[in-house]
DNA sequence: CCTCAACATGAACAGTGATTCATATTTCAA
DNA sequence: TTGAAATATGAATCACTGTTCATGTTGAGG
């Protein structure tokens, strides 16, 4: 599926890192369409052609770095919960959230990258949001048998979810330049845990 | 802030109209960068160069459409809910999920443009959400004080209902290209309101 | 029937930016 | 040390696409 000539000495792996540092801070920063190759290659300090040696295209560089990072961040997560294995749905939930925006916060190309996707590589965006929609379906399919949760449709709130974590990442990332704190955290997790009328609200 | 050439005749009015209902459809599909200004004119069925009678450049059409779009959904859904004033902020939310699902129905390309413009113009995609979250904002700190819901931090819980709406919308009309259903929209009022955990737990 | 402002035309222009390629340099195993 | 494979270079290419503009057409009011 990705398309990278892996290097074969040490000087290679360098460059290829390079590349692709520069590249995921230029996409976040100004988005695919607008960053050109000069940029990139301006940044990682190489010629333009050098980009040329590992990546046949523009496109596949950027398919690279969306599957490189989906794929980091889905291990961090599963690393996370693995930690607490035993703990309730909603605690491991709020494991999800602050892995999650731990991790934006250290690869703000992610997010962003992602975020336009759907407009660069169709198919790749929907694998990607289908990727982690699996693994929440399971969970919260889990989570309704053993009667933690009430049954409402996984699929919804999976999506529902990951729309939340998104645009509150959004909200903190992009339009704040800050991040989320700790309070916003806990709001989060007793949104998600009881609405916004709660149980507590007669 | 937006820079269209009003029309003067009822002929240049029927060329802008169908400028616009092409460039909206085009961008929908295809997205911003993709869709090229000879493309918007073949399906509008006008020469390349009567697009420029209308707008100063590319940038402008797609804010225009923005724009616009965007003051029709607000419209719609404060006209939706004027119609039953009394009814709790949840019911309130009902309706709102109601016309934002018909409303990109009707106008796919609100959602699509509005989703990469992020990479187009940050500041208008910034102002089209802090719009929405501002008047969300008030709605959930009215139903705060008057007991309805529990102390949640507005802006929080303002930005998780546009996600969760924005992703499931994303789900249904982008991946599935079908549309939620009635059971759709009464599970994520009943996860709005109460959470996946519930009051009903025990 | 005129006239003029509004509107429409589309070929030509110009800037851009991804990609190529002939050549040079570096690496490392033998 | 040596040479073949790997890697690096960056000027030149080339296709693409937003925009312009000189010219033509329309139509409503006089």
């Amino acid at each position: 599926m990705s398309f990278v000539k892996q290097p074969k000495t040490q000087r290679g792996e360098l460059t290829l890192r390079k590349i692709c540092k520069a590249a995921e801070e230029l996409f976040a920063e100004k988005g695919y369409y607008a960053t050109e190759i000069h940029d990139i290659t301006q940044k990682a300090q190489v010629a333009t052609g050098t980009l040329y040696v590992y990546f046949p295209d523009k496109l596949s560089l950027f398919l690279h770095l969306m599957d490189e990072l989906g794929r980091k961040l889905r291990r961090e997560i599963r690393a996370a919960k693995q930690k607490s294995p035993d703990s309730t749905f909603i605690e491991q939930e709020r494991i999800s959230i602050r892995v999650f925006f731990g991790f934006v916060r250290e690869h703000f190309g992610l997010f962003r990258i992602v975020w336009q996707a759907q407009f660069v590589d169709e198919q790749a965006f929907k694998g990607y949001y289908e990727r982690f929609a699996r693994g929440y379906v399971a969970e919260i399919t889990k989570a309704n048998e053993s009667g933690e949760a009430r049954d409402l449709d996984p699929t919804v709130i999976a999506y529902a979810l990951m729309g939340i974590y998104s645009f509150v990442a959004l909200k903190c990332f992009v339009f704040d330049k800050s991040e989320p704190d700790e309070a916003t955290i806990e709001q989060l997790v007793e949104f998600i845990a009881r609405g916004i009328c709660g149980g507590a609200s007669s």
